[in-house]
DNA sequence: CTGAAAGCGCTTACAG
DNA sequence: CTGAAAGCGCTTACAG
């Protein structure tokens, strides 16, 4: 049988309140009658309820986080540094994801309706924003790792999307590339036109041109990341180097750039951006964005809120680092 | 304000009992007032609470997935697998990580001990077996993902470790290969027996035989995977195809090839296991276990035996595939 | 400093 | 078929 705070108490001959008393760390308990109830409670091995504690207190000291799926590459590292941060004060982590749809989506809202968990954190699914906006104005503590640029109304973290694509003209200029071509991500993503615009313009600053019909728009994948380059090529116009937006899609580029017999780094440099686990092995040079420590701040963020604070009305930036390796 | 039980009763002019029943879909209620209470919950837009119902019933459709970490490449395939499972039956997913070692370990015990969650999904985190059977010897379900061959003593899921090694070892000699090296796991590991056993097997059936010293114990790490390779080639005897036990050692194999000057597959085939995305990116011929699926599995497991099913005293095994790509 | 009582929002026998 | 009451295991005013 379970042992109870009814019992703790008979234990300890007090009453269930001034157990709770010392449970909770209240003032005003006599030093010795706490000293007793501790005793009886590590005797006993005793532990609250989550479920009557939560019911009590009216919330769960559990958070919830919607992810698109698990699958994509960097999302297991966002999410290990969310645990790893909500785990220290105590908090569990109801994982929510996107991979069936519109059926989880539903799912998602009940556990919302159900007051499941006392804030969210979410990397936001395709087409959700304004879903989640509304969860946010209901009064559910909200904080987004914003990997797109989304802008929201509510605590965010990001990172220089800006700068990081700076850093990386800079880098290739300086080991003498004069001829750029990029492939971006889907244009209608906020990050995708900073890392653009931090491209381009580090480089007028440099005094480099970029031909606009060397610049093509990919979609994040591998797959398009090639065919963007065999469009590249077909344009006819040289280039030495080529900067993608992501480094799956970088690893199209090198792809698409080795059947066609181009030599990477000697012919074409190449850079990506993110430094998922693949780009170490795959010998790409990359920007890299800090996901781990994104969910980290992600959940201080919505932890600090839980606990009363105000957050921040601007988003939480993290700073990117230019990873230099084999192909740039 | 939330709306409660109690306020849908009084729209509905009938008692708490009787919104209950219709909500849980319990028998011997009258049509008409069913359908009057269903329609105002559907009005008023009533969700029970998560943690009255939890607390009320004493589980609360939730359960703890354990797992050592979401930076190991597939652990995201098996968790993904199993939040689609459990999110088609309402169920939520608690998770666990042993990132931080042992003080993840005591948060997790507490969460146990506060009945946070009714059951649990697990994939051994280093050393915790005994821990697991103890929680699983006092009544908390546990369904295990066994990629090491631990063989506990509760319901698990495994993959083909003999048959997928064997299958690699048909495709190699069926190609040609004469000369076998093999880059283990940990030696300790169930999995790692089962895979040189049925390779050995394999090969001996066909008449080939292995020289021991071109048997090598590795880590399931990229950089000992290389090291092994160097003794591997130190040793001076000839070889022409390397099984590795995983993935990562694999690439490390091919690394420390290519280094050597060996070409792959031309001089040397290379065959892994697992199949992670890098694997693909690599054009790495491995064995593939179905990770997705083992946590499907898991899932619909735990879930059976939440529903009151006995689960069975094997383990349910799922097939490996020999996936044949470039380097073998 | 401490206890009795009410309340959190449900479910579940027990009666009828 | 339906309701009143007790109970799940805590927390929190309210008194003293």
């Amino acid at each position: 049988m379970r042992v109870t705070i009814a019992e703790v108490a008979q234990r300890a001959q007090v009453s269930k309140a001034t157990v709770s008393r010392v449970l909770n760390g209240k003032p005003d308990v006599d030093a010795a009658t706490a000293a007793r109830v501790r005793q009886v409670i590590a005797d006993v091995g005793y532990v609250p309820s989550a479920r009557a504690v939560g019911l009590a207190r009216g919330r769960a000291r559990t958070v919830g986080m919607l992810v698109p799926s698990l699958t994509w590459p960097w999302t297991g590292e966002v999410v290990q540094g969310a645990v790893d941060e909500l785990e220290s004060d105590g908090y569990g982590l109801l994982l929510y994801t996107v991979n069936r749809g519109a059926e989880s989506l539903a799912q998602f809202a009940s556990h919302v309706s159900a007051k499941a968990f006392d804030g969210l954190l979410v990397i936001e699914p395709p087409d959700t924003l304004s879903y989640i906006e509304t969860l946010h104005d209901q009064g559910l503590p909200v904080v987004m790792i914003d990997d797109r640029g989304s802008r929201p109304g509510f605590p965010s973290v990001i990172t220089t999307n800006r700068e990081g694509a700076r850093a990386a003209a800079r880098h290739l200029v300086a080991a003498g590339r004069r001829h750029f071509a990029v492939v971006t991500g889907p244009a209608d993503f906020g990050c995708v036109r900073e890392r653009l615009d931090g491209f381009l313009d580090a480089l007028g600053e440099l005094g480099v041109h970029v031909d606009p019909r060397l610049v093509v728009e990919g979609d994040f994948t591998t797959e398009r990341g090639a065919v963007a380059t065999e469009k590249l090529m077909a344009a006819g116009l040289p280039f030495d180097a080529v900067f993608a937006h992501n480094d799956l899609s970088a690893l199209g580029v090198t792809k698409a750039l080795a059947a066609a017999g181009r030599v990477v780094p000697d012919d074409v440099a190449v850079v990506g951006f993110d430094d998922i686990p693949i780009a170490g092995h795959a010998d790409l040079t990359t920007v890299r964005q800090p996901m781990r420590e994104m969910g980290e701040a992600a959940a201080r963020l919505l932890l600090s809120r839980l606990e009363g604070a105000t957050p921040p009305v601007d988003p939480v930036v993290l700073p990117t680092t230019l990873v230099v390796r084999r192909t740039g």
